[in-house]
DNA sequence: CGAGCCCTACCCTGTTCATGGTATCGCGAT
DNA sequence: ATCGCGATACCATGAACAGGGTAGGGCTCG
């Protein structure tokens, strides 16, 4: 060591972003903050996943639409090995989807790409504070995942199902249950005693009132609301 | 019937906040504000109850603590009233309790009163364009209630997944997460860097092993078992 | 080195699903 | 008494899925 590293410990910062511009762009900056150091920066899932198997990060930058994977799987492989190390996102993307995931898989920040100039060192510094830079528009995904909608009629409600009892209504609870033990349409309207027809009108309802797409979703959405237990 | 609903865009605001002159200050600034019309300007929650009973409001900017209640209070009434308005918190409160309860009744927007200067009109605007503008202190407590919990991967659970751990390959186990959260064969390719003609075969291999026939079933089956929990 | 398993990939075919629209009936609320 | 909403029902279309077969490359293990 040649005095590069003094009695401060340098925020050990792993890059990843496949787009190159950007990409040393973004190594530049945090090459030139003096509160970190950059330990790799990596343009394909394949070398971050080696570097952070490798090597101690304090901090991952990473992209999410990777050639040869996504950015999500750097986060988790990440948050597997070294638990104590932070994740931030910096992406275009911002469905649903995608940025639960990220924030599931357990980053803790996420700037949008799109928006105004990136401060890469504020929202860093920011990230090492304790805080959460989000981009408001990922923000109201996330605020909506908690918060959805509907008054809660009495006072506080204690349990987070209670909040969601009224959600489906007593028939499209029974659809539910179907669709998670995996019965068809006409597998369901014969349990329930109704046309094949009307079973998707309370599918699709379903969807609308879970964000759901499909039927795997609307279960895990179910599942995770605590509307269903499996 | 006033009649006046349709002519004008102009979003109807009601302030909240009993502190005289950050609520005078305020005022002013969402007065001089061509794209919004102050319905009212509260110190108190009575008041602003009787404004959310009396009077449309398209956004509620509010404060928290409050001599005669809760801000958290007026945003429930809010919801419960109007279900279309919005309502922005504006508070030095960040403990995660208060900010829970906030965001659970109903508020989109978190700003905290401590951190620089408040652009109240970006933030509206912010708020008004579907986005969340919270301050990264409050997001993240958000983000620990969504993201904070434990990395999905068992690597501390031998007892439940022990019997049946080998039953499915490691690509299998990607794959049931995938259809878990209900992803398409494409969305399932992608993700994992593989045809989409490959993911149906270790689908097909998945309900052979689960006896399914599907894929609700093969979660349902899946999450019986141990193998994932949701 | 061949056996066995996993992962990968493609073809084909029939079924099921997702989603839109439209409509009737009953019930509780306005 | 009209309105909103839940539940019921039908039609139609394109997308996605289930299930079958075939097969090459890589890996480990006798």
């Amino acid at each position: 060591m040649t005095g590069l590293e003094r009695d401060k410990p340098a925020v050990r910062i792993l890059l990843l972003e496949d787009d190159d511009p950007v990409r040393d762009r973004l190594a530049r900056i945090i090459d030139g903050w003096p509160g970190g150091r950059l330990v790799a920066s990596c343009a394909t899932l394949g070398e971050a996943i080696r570097q952070i198997t490798d090597e101690t990060i304090d901090l991952l930058i990473t992209d999410l639409n990777l050639p040869d994977g996504h950015g999500v799987q750097a986060i988790r492989l990440l948050r597997e090995r070294q638990p104590e190390a932070q994740a931030m996102v910096i992406s275009v993307l911002a469905d649903d989807r995608t940025v639960i995931d990220a924030i599931e898989a357990g980053a803790t920040g996420y700037l949008l790409k799109d928006s105004d100039p990136i401060d890469i060192v504020a929202a860093i510094g920011d990230l090492l504070a304790g805080h959460s830079p989000i981009s408001s528009k990922i923000a109201r995904t996330i605020v909506r995942r908690l918060g959805g909608r509907e008054p809660p009629s009495g006072a506080t409600a204690p349990p987070p199902a209670a909040a969601d009892a009224q959600l489906l209504t007593p028939r499209e609870m029974d659809i539910l249950w179907g669709i998670a033990k995996g019965f068809t349409y006409g597998e369901l309207a014969e349990r329930l005693q109704i046309s094949k027809q009307t079973v998707p009108v309370h599918i699709r309802n379903i969807y609308r009132k879970l964000q759901a797409n499909n039927r795997s979703e609307a279960v895990y959405e179910a599942s995770r609301r605590g509307l269903i237990k499996l």
